[in-house]
DNA sequence: TATTGTTATACTCTATAACTATA
DNA sequence: TATAGTTATAGAGTATAACAATA
């Protein structure tokens, strides 16, 4: 347990990683924005899966996801196909065409990352990939636990949610 | 200098902050969204100052500056003073009820940290801190030192640029 | 002429709500 | 009735460009 200093700091660095965030998304082509980028990487990495497991992924909802992957099927980079034991559901996966956009992307963001990160050492970075995943998962599920609402607010969330969906 | 693998692990803890930072901003009131919070917080941290000095802070360009600021004026926050040795220049400043906002923000927040970081040390966080600063550093200056755009893009800044603002 | 700041416009990302189709 | 997904709409954040006032 840290004192409320360090919070206090340690708040104005992640407000201050915007600045990283945007600079990393100036490297991206102007066809495909961070939305698409992130649905191409995760396709990459974890396989073929539907539209509800994407969005649990991006942490977003469902309908950003929607929005975000319509894009990325425009430019054929993803295909949609429906799903034979539910066909309420879409498969996603990504095409020969989508592997390649990936392939040049992952290249240019590991370009920049070393370039910007030239002097620090593996462990260096490895550290901070831990702290980071660990920070993601402790944040993790925030809408399904969501946070006590400022007073004289309306809660986003009025109940424990399972799902990453609006609320029907 | 690390592996390629791992700068993709880290692009993508990168994306993944989002979550942190979409639940970080869900606690903000619904008339201080996270751009007037971030105001608040750098003229609370760094005293007065004027409008091309905290566009610098922010990593923005001044006239997201402009907007957030005219945002917070108007909710008497923070108030805007000529500078009597440059009348094009304005002093920000952060007025008592300002103030009153800064703390309870402040508050807040150390509040939902201290509850998700719960089972984190005090040197984990601080180490956290520590290379998180590092990364702004290593990317900073990213206004003036523009990445290399993608082939068959217009470059975003045409040339080194020494101020944060738009190019006249 | 150059600099400080403001405003208009456009684009991205996100959430909420209403809707369709299927379970 | 509940769930998977889409679409419409609105709000926040940002960048570029054109502008006004001052140096």
């Amino acid at each position: 347990m840290a004192e409320r200093t360090q919070y206090e700091e340690l708040m104005r660095q992640f407000s201050a990683f915007g600045a990283v965030r945007r600079e990393l998304g100036r490297i991206l082509p102007s066809d495909c924005p961070g939305g698409s980028a992130a649905v191409l990487t995760l396709l990459g990495r974890h396989g073929a899966m539907r539209m509800s497991r994407l969005a649990e992924l991006l942490a977003v909802d469902m309908s950003v996801t929607s929005r975000h992957v319509a894009h990325v099927v425009d430019r054929g980079w993803i295909e949609r196909s429906a799903d034979p034991s539910d066909k309420r559901s879409r498969i996603l996966r990504l095409t020969p065409s989508g592997q390649i956009r990936l392939d040049e992307l992952s290249r240019r963001t590991a370009q920049l990352l070393a370039d910007r990160l030239s002097d620090w050492s593996d462990e260096e970075v490895g550290q901070l990939i831990r702290l980071m995943a660990r920070l993601r998962a402790d944040f993790g599920d925030c809408r399904t636990h969501p946070a006590q609402p400022p007073p004289g607010e309306t809660p986003h969330t009025p109940e424990l949610e399972h799902t990453t969906r609006t609320p029907a």
